[in-house]
DNA sequence: GTCCATTAGTTGGAAGTCCTACTATTTTGA
DNA sequence: TCAAAATAGTAGGACTTCCAACTAATGGAC
């Protein structure tokens, strides 16, 4: 990840468009995904298109998204991970928790709680301490810096992404209610 | 990358879930993303709650979704990043496109083009040679071999993946609306 | 007609994700 | 009771993405 911001690439891309390859069938559209589903279709993957069409609008959108957070975060020295681990402890008012709840809630491989929490306990920002009751866990509780952080990094996050999602009230609310019976349909709660 | 299927995780989540934390504040949803956005509404940041809400709904469903794709693909060898480039190169009638276009359709950074390209030039998948008309470009051409993966591929993600999406057509439909809107405004095409 | 800015691509490094395999505990059950 | 199974976490490896810095070639400006 640590993608960031729109990168040079981008500006490429746009003066290149406009001039499609010669090689491709006549008549596609600009849009990347609009030209996709068209050539899905022209192969007789109908069946197929709209669900191809989706899954990279998803895959984009992701892409888009996370370049926002992540330039955000960056000046903070944070990278989203990282904040998601920070938020859920800050959230947990004992202000600790298990690797694996973190890993549970987050929906991540064991190990990548292992990395996140490492480079987080590195800056200072969290610490780790055997669990009381049960050896073979870890207990990561957050440092005041960490909860300093946290909360640095949610006000600009709030400021600078969520409170501007570039999208309608009604266009924000229909991704969620689409999104969570995808997620239904995929066992995600 | 390189995600597989429902993992063991999951299944502790879901055993977890049901009895969250006695230390959170009661009320919440078990669905993580309304726990989420009530959490958000209770700190007061309101205006904040509903980019927050759809910005974690969109990551998580490219984690689910893109966990899909790459267990579908797993059996062929090829991940989903290589699986894009193969696509391109096959659609775009020549057999063969330059680095730079590629990394414009994808819109991903040359570096990772480059990491590709290096691992399909490994696999025999496609072949890399200078540009006649330019050789600071490098031509990325596709193999008989590269081909024939390039159309198994997309059989079997078209029949076990774009043609089962988990969502109604009506849902489908206003995925790639409200996407398209996002990425308009975010300078995609 | 050179010289310099731009462009194409690669290399090396950081960070994230996953997986497999391993250790150390806890729990189960014969 | 005590051995086997399950669970929590970590180590190492594969893969992707990005960035910064570098080389090589093109093309404009003077």
């Amino acid at each position: 990840m640590d993608v960031n911001g729109p990168a040079p690439y981008d500006e490429a891309m746009v003066r290149e468009d406009p001039r499609p390859d010669p090689s491709e069938s006549p008549g596609l559209a600009f849009d990347p995904i609009e030209r996709a589903r068209s050539q899905w279709v022209e192969q007789g993957w109908d069946a197929a298109a709209d669900g191809m069409a989706a899954i990279t609008s998803l895959m984009r959108a992701h892409q888009i998204v996370l370049a926002r957070v992540e330039s955000t975060l960056k000046p903070l020295g944070v990278t989203f991970a990282r904040y998601e681990v920070l938020m859920l402890l800050w959230f947990s008012k004992r202000g600790s928790l298990p690797m694996k709840v973190i890993g549970s809630r987050l929906q991540v491989h064991p190990t990548s709680v292992t990395n996140a929490v490492d480079r987080l306990e590195d800056a200072g920002l969290v610490t780790r301490r055997s669990h009381p009751e049960d050896r073979r866990a870890v207990l990561v509780s957050l440092t005041p810096s960490g909860r300093e952080l946290a909360e640095r990094a949610t006000k600009v996050l709030n400021a600078e992404v969520f409170e501007r999602p570039e999208l309608s009230s009604e266009d924000l609310g229909a991704l969620v209610d689409v999104i969570t019976r995808l997620r239904r349909s995929a066992g995600d709660f």
